[in-house]
Parts: structure tokens; sequence; C-alpha cells
DNA sequence: GCCAACGTTGGC
DNA sequence: GCCAACGTTGGC
């Protein structure tokens, strides 16, 4: 059973057009336990994903990726030089998880915040509702459905 | 740049 | 284990 994710990405740290060139990338970094959770325990490799840009005007979905790794050590908590170091971390207890995506689209309409909020149909998507700040979220695949019609 | 929301830390 | 203080996220 596929299942289907949000991602969020600051475009100053990494734009959709950075994954484009890149065609795949490792998704390092993340430092809260919910989203590791996700990662580290449900996230499989063909699961679909919407790249979202937060942190920029207007914040929204940019385009579509997919996971073709499941969830893996992120070792940048093993590097003391690293802002993600975690010294509690090992080769063999390893704490925050990474998945590596490949890019699949980037969309022809960008599909922002306030579209986002007033499309029938994504009224309890996690990523409308206030103050959700979980950098990866999970979507129903009718919610991916009706993002990923909006932006082609 | 402000600040509300919310997660994490640390004193007790 | 409570909760105040603090730090971060992210929309505006």
């Amino acid at each position: 059973m596929k299942s289907y994710w949000l991602m969020k990405s600051e475009p100053t740290a990494y734009s959709i057009d950075n994954f484009q060139k890149d065609k795949t990338t490792f998704w390092n970094g993340v430092r809260n336990y919910q989203a590791r959770n996700f990662m580290r325990d449900q996230m499989k490799v063909g699961d679909q994903v919407l790249f979202y840009h937060s942190n920029t005007e207007p914040p929204g979905v940019a385009g579509l990726a997919r996971v073709v790794k499941a969830g893996y050590q992120d070792h940048t908590e093993l590097d003391p030089k690293s802002k993600y170091f975690d010294p509690k971390a090992s080769p063999d207890n390893p704490i925050w998880f990474m998945v590596d995506i490949a890019f699949v689209k980037k969309f022809k309409n960008f599909v922002d915040l306030d579209l986002l909020k007033t499309a029938p149909g994504l009224e309890k998507m996690m990523v409308v509702k206030r103050g959700s700040r979980l950098s990866v979220q999970p979507v129903t695949a009718k919610e991916f459905e009706i993002v990923e019609k909006l932006g082609s």
C-alpha cells in the first residue's frame, strides 16, 4: 500500500529548482521526533511526495517527488562539525533518520497556500491548519490527487 | 521583522 | 513528572 506525504523545504535552503538539477537528494537535518518516526517507520520506496516551499512568499506546493530509499541513519548526526550533530548518536545507535527522494516534476502551476486553504477536499490537510509546523506530514491519496490536479 | 504556536529543556 | 523559560518554525 503506497502512502503519500508532504515535505517542507525553505527554498532559500533547498528549492524545487535545486532539486530538479540534483535529480535525487537525501532529506537530512530533520530533528523532530514525529517527523523522524514517519521517515523511520512508515515511508517506503515508491511513496509519493508533495514538495512544499515554506517560509517564503507565497508558501505552497512546488512539485512532486518520490521516495527512492526508505529510512536510514541521518549520518550528519555523527559529524561533530555539522549543525545536526547529536552526541548521543553512534553508527550502532542511530537517533535521527532520513530518506532519499527523487525529483518527479515541477508544477506548471505553483499551488500556493491560499489555494490549498480554499480548494474543496483539502479542509483536513495538516498544512492548512494553523500552527502546523511538522516538516514531514502524511497526506491522503485523495488530497494528493487534488493537489496534483491543481498543479498540472 | 513580528509573533503565535508549539516542541524541548531543565530546575524543582 | 510538572511547568516556566526558552528556542524554533513559518505565516503574515
